[in-house]
This record gives C-alpha cells, sequence and structure tokens, in this order.
DNA sequence: TGCGGTGCTTACAGATTTGTCAATGCGCTG
DNA sequence: CAGCGCATTGACAAATCTGTAAGCACCGCA
C-alpha cells in the first residue's frame, strides 16, 4: 500500500559545493516502525550474500531508496544494524523450522519422512545454512540455537520411544537419539552449502543434479536409525 | 567530483588495474621468493579467521614486519594475494586429505575406522572446514575439489566391493557409495564447524564435551552403512 | 667502476565507509 | 497557531583501504 510515495524529480545541476545552500528536500515522511522493517528486510537478504561483515550502510540505503544517516538514526550504529538484522533472521529462521517440524495436518508428527524432508526443503529454501555459516564464521554464533535443537532432540526421542515400546523393543539412549539429530542437522546444512559443486565435480551429477536422490536415500537412512532398537 | 565511474588511463605504467574480481596477473619474481612464501603463511592464518573478502593488506603486512605496498609488489594486486593464498591454502588441505587417507603402514586402506578417524582428525584440526565454507560462501567453490571427491567415493566403493564378494553379498550400486562419502564428507564439515555450538547448547555437552562420542558413533554407522550389502 | 635490475620503503592519492551535524518539513498537542 | 518531537536529508569529517610513484640500498656483471 505504501510502498513508496512520490519523489519529485530533482536530478538537474550538480550543485556546487557551498556550505550556506543546503536545500533539503522534501520527503513523504514514514510513520511507526514501517521504515525500519524495510531496512531490516533488505539488509536481511543481502545479509545472506555477503555476511554480517560484508553488510554496507551505503549499499542498504541505497537499495531501500533512503539516505545512510537513516540507517544509523535508527539503528544507533552500524553494529546495531547488525545485530538488529541477525536476530530478525534467525527468529525467522527459527519460525521455518518449527513450522516445518509442524505436521500440515496439526497432528503430531507421525511421519518422520515427510517430516524430515519438508524441514530439508525449509533449510534449503530459505538460505539458513547460509545464515548459520555466516555466523559461524564470524564468531557471532548464539548458544540460543543449541537449545532449540535440544528440544528438538527430545522430542524426536520421546516419539522414537513411543514407536519402540509399542512395538516391544529396547529403547536406546536419549544421546542415541540427539546422535541422528545431530547427524540430520549436519548433512542438512552441508547439502545447502557445499550439495551443488559436489554433485556438479563428482559422477553424481548425472543422476542426481538436483539431490533429490541423495535426499530421499538419507531420509530412509536416517529414519532406519530411528526405528533400529537398542542392542 | 565523480560524474561517472570512469577510470583514468594510465600514461606510462602498463599495469592494468581493474577493481573487482579479476584473475591476477601474478608476476612471479621469485628469486628466492622466501618472502612471498612468508607472507602466504600469514596470509592463510588469517584467511581462516576472516575469509578472503575480510583480508586486509595492511593488516598482514604489519604482522609479517613489512610494508603493504611489498604484497602488491609481489602479488600484483590485492586479487592475486588472494587467489594465491585460496590457491595454497587449497593445497595443503589437499595433501592433509590424501595424507589422512594413507594408511601409516603404507598398506592399502583396510580398516575403514581407523580411516574416517584419521580423516575426521585432519579435517578438525587444520580449519579445512572454515576454509570450504568461506569459499562456499564467497562464490569462490572450486569444481575441482568435487573432482577429488569422486576418486575417493570411487576408492571406497572399490573396497566394499571387494570385501562383500568375498562375502558373498550382492554390491549396490556405486552411488550408494557416493552417498556414504558424501553424508561422511557433510558430518565432518557440520561437526567441525558447528560441533562445539551444538554441543554447548544441549545436553550433549555434558556426556560428549569434546565430540568424541558423537564421532565414534558416528564412525560405527558409517561403517555399517558401507557394509550393508545390497537387498 | 659504473649500470641496471631487484627487493623493499616512504609518501601520497583516490575511493570507500562509518559516523556527526545542522537543517527542514510534518504531525500532534496544548 | 505556537511549539515540540520525530523522520529524514545533504554536507562534511575522519578513518581505512588499495594502489601508485619515487627513491634507496644492494648485488651481479660487463
Amino acid at each position: 500500500m505504501e510502498l513508496m510515495g512520490k519523489k519529485i524529480e530533482k536530478k538537474r545541476a550538480p550543485v556546487r559545493r557551498l556550505k550556506t545552500t543546503p536545500p533539503p528536500s522534501v520527503r513523504d515522511v514514514g510513520r511507526g516502525g514501517e521504515m525500519r522493517e524495510r531496512i531490516l528486510e533488505v539488509a536481511g537478504r543481502m545479509l545472506n550474500q555477503v555476511g554480517p561483515d560484508g553488510l554496507r550502510l551505503q549499499e542498504i540505503a541505497k537499495e531501500v531508496g533512503v539516505s545512510h544517516p537513516l540507517l544509523l538514526h535508527h539503528f544507533g550504529s552500524r553494529a546495531g544494524l547488525v545485530h538488529a538484522v541477525v536476530e530478525r533472521s534467525m527468529h525467522a529462521l527459527e519460525a521455518d523450522i518449527l513450522s516445518s517440524l509442524a505436521s500440515p495436518t496439526g497432528e503430531p508428527p507421525s511421519d518422520p519422512t515427510a517430516l524430515i524432508e519438508r524441514t530439508f526443503r525449509a533449510f534449503h529454501d530459505q538460505g539458513h545454512a547460509r545464515l548459520l555459516a555466516w555466523l559461524s564464521l564470524s564468531g557471532m554464533s548464539q548458544k540460543d540455537s543449541g537449545s532449540k535443537l535440544g528440544d528438538i532432540a527430545a522430542m524426536i526421542h520421546t516419539m522414537r520411544t513411543n514407536e519402540l515400546t509399542a512395538r516391544g523393543s529396547k529403547v536406546p539412549p536419549p544421546e542415541d537419539s540427539a546422535f541422528v539429530v545431530t547427524l540430520a542437522l549436519f548433512a542438512l546444512l552441508g547439502d545447502a552449502m557445499w550439495g551443488r559443486v559436489i554433485r556438479e565435480g563428482t559422477a553424481m551429477g548425472k543422476q542426481d543434479p538436483t539431490g533429490e536422490r541423495f535426499r530421499q536415500w538419507l531420509t530412509g537412512k536416517l529414519v532406519a536409525l530411528l526405528e533400529t532398537p537398542a542392542p
């Protein structure tokens, strides 16, 4: 609705440098946190491409269509902007993970294959893997994310316990489930980060250009791991 | 005043100058090449910490104890330096992988467990995972590395074929072996990149602070995958 | 002995980047 | 309507970074 107001045409004379002639142009004033949000959105896209250290105030400002001091006005400093962008992206990541973990039918997740496939896709498409890699490389990792993973591992383990006890099998220790979840996460991140390069450089690229077959194979193995009872 | 970003032609120097991602013109004057090597070594260490885009000529020069124009003298441009450093690091990576794949006894690798363990350690200690992550994020991935992985996968597959046929079992297609190798690589990279953060944020950190248990568990599962015959 | 090339330095130029400042228009409120 | 706060801008400053120019010391060689 209020995407961009009209800009007054004013790209004429190359104003000569005089300290006494600052005629600031009149633009439409945004209200609420609307501009803040637009900035964060653009900066979030750039974050995935260039990383936290590569973010440039002027570049973001140009893309949004504002002047760069406005970013400083809203976020105090470059570090403030980066912090806000990273936080926002992490929230988006978390939301995507949760929504991919929740079965579309709303019921407790019963089909592990579909669950894994959805999670894979969420990570792959949204650039979340790149985000986590940037943060890890830049030393900005948040312990926060780890605890969420712990919750997921716990959830998986209770599912697994129910399944195995119903079948009368011995249940492996929780550590085993945590390991499976960790392996799944590594595979998911690795596939998003290096899958393309690996496939293009190996014979796999011919039969499996998109990695679909690999992902199916992997899903099968992960499910098999979860279904294996303790010895 | 820069109306349009035109480059002024230099009159004397035959050195052409580009600003973005040119394949560098390396004028290797390498007489002794000793200083060159020292620069590359320091820059290689920094590459792992700040990535290709984070490398700063002045910082490297200060660390080496020389003036920064010397780096330009040896490598022509910043891009030339980055190119040389990345190439050197990739060679080091390749050498480390090969040496970890070769059994210490010099014999053909027969013990998959030890092989996997050694490869894990090589990646973990040397920062090779970070290198590959930086390159991937910076869009500097080399298809070269993929082909090496193809060789490894082929080697693993022949080992596997020998083992399974000797046991009279049916051998899975080569694709299956390639998938196992890919999964191993992803796990190895993921562990080096995110293992610490994940362990610190989950209950795993208590029982397995260094990830040793996870790596042993994983090795067991990978070996089991390779030993499983085709149905 | 002089000469040219090599390795390296200082000084500087030009571009880019973050951050500050003063000005300005607009909405809201007293 | 006056006044105040806020969003926003252009101009500028200071730091930093890559790259250029010129100069100096040394060494092998004709």
